[in-house]
RNA sequence: GCGCGGUUAGCUCAGUUGGUAGAGCAUCCCCUUGACGUGGGGAGGGUCACAGGUUCGAAUCCUGUAUCGCGCACCA
């Protein structure tokens, strides 16, 4: 030991000869003869406790007793008389857990989080409903499927469509025990027997309605417009399902007639046959909207038209574009305002059309560079910027960039629906958590734009309509009844196309209770809490309010609770090529599941993204441990004492510390009513450890040896009762050892602790 | 460009209506205690991003700046 080390040594020894003179008091107390009493106590209670914890068996058995009672089924605990039978429900829809897929760490939240809100309330007295369900997860399954197929030397497109569906039914259905058993392994007491698929017939019969309903009420319409097509898998996809990604490539400066124009992407410049400036712009100002000018094009000569916009930039380039309405959603946008012609130049699976002339038939990876030197021997090139920096749009799932296409769709008309959602959002019938989520909610709502349902997949909902290709009009047709067009009569086909899978899920909340005449629909709707990602806050959450209060006339859920990611323990985000992908269940089995919860729920706030780190797992493993121990000292210490439910004749320090005991519950009773789940967590965990153990516990162990008979009775009832609130303010965060330590409390007439009552006093 | 957040102890974050800051982990010291060493006792460590303002009083309210995230819309 080197000096320093000893002086500071020195002082604290001085500081701890208080200390330890205390410890030697303790240890008179402590003779043989408490030593003797303590192995008799011990011997008296279940030999569980003279082992550590085992959460691995335990939680398999305890899950199963609570699945067998029934009670996750709130109609069952009405039967069992823990819950009244005209209470108060309270109902959590789950969000559907992808159906093929199994638990990530954000699942793991979901389940920790709407579980600890499900075994608040039915200890609270309410009827309590969290509602499970599985997600068909369309393009993510049919992605999964196809590099199955892959495997086994088949693709997607050869086929039939029917065939591939029923083969991706059966495929999903094999897997989704797999999610359902990790979802009973996190602890979840939702009611299985209400479980519900995407794809159950009542659910699609329920959707279908609400299409039909939208079209009845002019909300519907069919119309073409730019979707972003991946080549490779041969769909179109929403916004949600392209990457953006910067890239450095080449920009080209052409010669097109008296202008220059520039372009990334001189593949698709075949059909430009308008050239759009700013009205605004002094520089074009001898050119008018509307004026024709021959030039020499990729192909040989052309006639191009003029027009003015101001959706150009000048500042941009030359300030001058051609336009390519068929690729691009702006000139797309320009094409529509003026009127002006689309021509597809790219096929469905990116090779040129016949309108390249030499070039069709060339896929269009290889096309821009012959299109280049075509273009230099003609010197129609002004100048190549190499090394231009710009953002592609791609598939998130095969990195293909995605080719804007012109396809009809179905659009719903999302303004009306919009201004009512914006009105119950206004009047705080819905209410988030955190607030701020209210104001990203509205200003998207104000800026809404109509909503495109359909989707070129095979697994999904059918879209129920049929297609006049002579006309291309679109008609609602549930019956699969109508065969001729009613405005052109030609024949009718089926529209191949399925549903966005949100237009479903959309429906969800709903759907799900049986809307309009199911008993569960009467009972359980408006649901309370929609508990999930703040990233799908659009997506998902606006959209069932805007679909619930359409059709239901009510709102779908009254809180909105929105978490945030959960990151890996340097807060990066979790991701399959960075190999920092946490796998709950390794976690789940090293540290036990209510420490998993624990780890997620304390100090994780809504709205905020969570560093899920091993340390802090860890911290409540070694929790449960100590609850375990504090049980073994409680129970060998009250050996033989029932505890009395309404016992009075507390010693004046029990009286006190009883009180404490009382304001803390209350305290944390209010924490879980508005939310704070992370705060009360937190003072459960603290009051557990550093009040009941390390002082009540402490301060005990001489009070039992050596107090008079009063003074022992009053604070082996003051030990139980206060173990006793604490293991039923505690199950809901950790339900498992709550549950297991409980089935020894020497209380007469408990039941399971699940549906025992909230300890408010 | 528009919108929304964050910035507090070495790290991860709390701080519920304004009253001179807390937790867990980490660090250091002490304790072969009789529920538990997965333990117990103790200690160090923060001008609460910055600058103004309101107030008797600001981490907390207002304004501005910096910086880091995120979302939406986008440049041909």
């Amino acid at each position: 030991m080197n000096e320093s080390q000893a002086k500071t040594g020195d002082s604290a020894t001085n500081r701890d000869s208080d200390v330890s003179k205390s410890g030697d008091k303790a240890k008179n107390i402590g003779s043989d003869a408490f030593k003797a009493l303590r192995d008799k106590q011990e011997a008296s209670i279940s030999p569980k406790f003279l082992k550590p914890y085992d959460p691995a068996s335990t939680e398999e058995r305890i899950y199963a007793m609570w699945e067998k009672s029934g009670c996750f089924n709130p109609d069952k605990c009405i039967e069992a008389g823990a819950t009244k039978k005209d209470a108060k429900p309270f109902t959590i829809i789950m969000p559907p857990t992808n159906a093929n897929g199994s638990l990530h760490a954000g699942h793991g939240l979901v389940m920790s989080i709407e579980d600890m809100m499900t075994r608040y309330n039915r200890m609270r007295g309410r009827k309590t409903l969290w509602l499970p369900g599985l997600d068909h997860a369309g393009f993510e399954t049919q992605v999964v499927y196809e590099k199955k197929l892959e495997k086994e030397g088949r693709t997607r497109f050869e086929i039939e469509p029917k065939k591939l569906y029923e083969e991706i039914m059966d495929f999903t259905m094999t897997n989704s025990s797999n999610i359902k058993s990790q979802i009973r392994k996190m602890g979840a007491s939702c009611d299985w027997s209400r479980e519900k698929f995407t794809l159950d017939q009542d659910i699609v019969k329920t959707v279908y309605s609400t299409f039909k309903r939208l079209e009845d009420d002019k909300l519907l319409y069919r119309g073409k417009r730019i979707v972003s097509w991946c080549p490779r898998h041969q769909t179109s996809f929403s916004d949600l399902e392209i990457k953006d990604e910067e890239r450095i490539e080449e920009f080209y400066y052409l010669k097109y007639g008296p202008f220059v124009i520039g372009t990334t992407r001189p593949e698709t410049k075949f059909g430009d046959k308008y050239v759009v400036m700013h009205p605004d712009d002094k520089r074009y100002a001898k050119y008018k909207d509307g004026q024709k000018i021959d030039l020499e094009w990729i192909n040989g000569p052309i006639t191009a038209t003029i027009v003015k916009d101001e959706a150009i930039d000048m500042a941009f380039g030359t300030g001058v574009m051609t336009i390519t309405p068929w690729h691009d959603p702006v000139d797309f946008a320009i094409a529509e305002r003026h009127g002006l012609d689309k021509e597809q130049i790219i096929d469905e699976h990116g090779k040129l059309l016949p309108i390249a002339g030499d070039f069709a038939g060339m896929h269009i990876k290889k096309a821009r560079q012959a299109i280049i030197e075509k273009l230099m021997t003609k010197g129609l090139v002004d100048k190549i910027d190499p090394k231009y920096k710009h953002v592609v749009r791609t598939c998130y799932k095969c990195g293909t960039i995605v080719e804007p296409q012109i396809k009809s769709q179905w659009f719903i008309r999302m303004k009306p629906l919009a201004e009512k959602a914006l009105g119950k959002i206004k009047t705080g019938e819905v209410k988030y958590i955190p607030d701020h989520y209210e104001k990203i909610t509205t200003y998207w709502l104000e800026n809404i734009v109509d909503w495109n349902i359909s989707r070129q997949i095979v697994w999904g909902i059918p879209i129920p309509a049929k297609l006049c290709n002579k006309c291309d009009k679109g008609f609602v047709d549930l019956e699969d009844k109508l065969k001729t067009c009613d405005s052109c009569g030609s024949d009718l086909i089926r529209d191949g196309d399925t549903f966005d899978t949100w237009f479903s899920s959309g429906q969800w909340p709903f759907a799900t209770l049986g809307y309009p005449d199911n008993k569960d629909f009467k009972d359980f709707y408006p649901t309370d809490v929609m508990e999930t990602a703040g990233e799908i806050i659009f997506f998902w959450v606006s959209r069932m309010i805007m679909l619930g209060l359409y059709v239901t006339g009510q709102v779908p859920f009254r809180t909105v609770y929105l978490h945030g990611l959960v990151l890996d323990a340097k807060g990066q985000k979790m991701s399959k090529s960075k190999f920092n992908v946490i796998n709950p269940l390794d976690l789940t089995a090293k540290f036990g599941t209510d420490a998993f919860r624990m780890g997620l729920m304390v100090g994780n706030t809504p709205g905020t993204s969570l560093a899920l780190s091993e340390d802090k797992i860890s911290t409540y493993k070694k929790f449960a441990n100590k609850l375990w121990n504090i049980a073994r000292f409680v129970y060998a210490s009250c050996s033989g004492t029932e505890l009395i439910q309404d016992f009075k004749a507390y010693s004046k320090a029990d009286e006190i510390l009883r009180n404490e005991r009382h304001t803390l519950m209350t305290d944390i009773t209010s924490d879980m009513e508005n939310f704070r789940f992370y705060l009360a967590g937190e003072k459960l965990y603290h009051y557990a450890w550093h009040q009941f153990a390390d002082v009540i516990l402490e301060q005990s162990k001489a009070i039992l040896a050596n107090g008079t008979p009063e003074e022992i009775a009053s604070r082996k009832q003051l030990l139980l009762h206060t173990f006793e609130k604490i293991l039923r303010a505690l199950h809901p965060f950790m339900p498992f050892i709550t549950e297991e330590i409980w089935s020894e409390m020497p209380l007469k007439g408990k039941r399971m602790l699940m549906i025992e009552k909230w300890p408010i006093l």
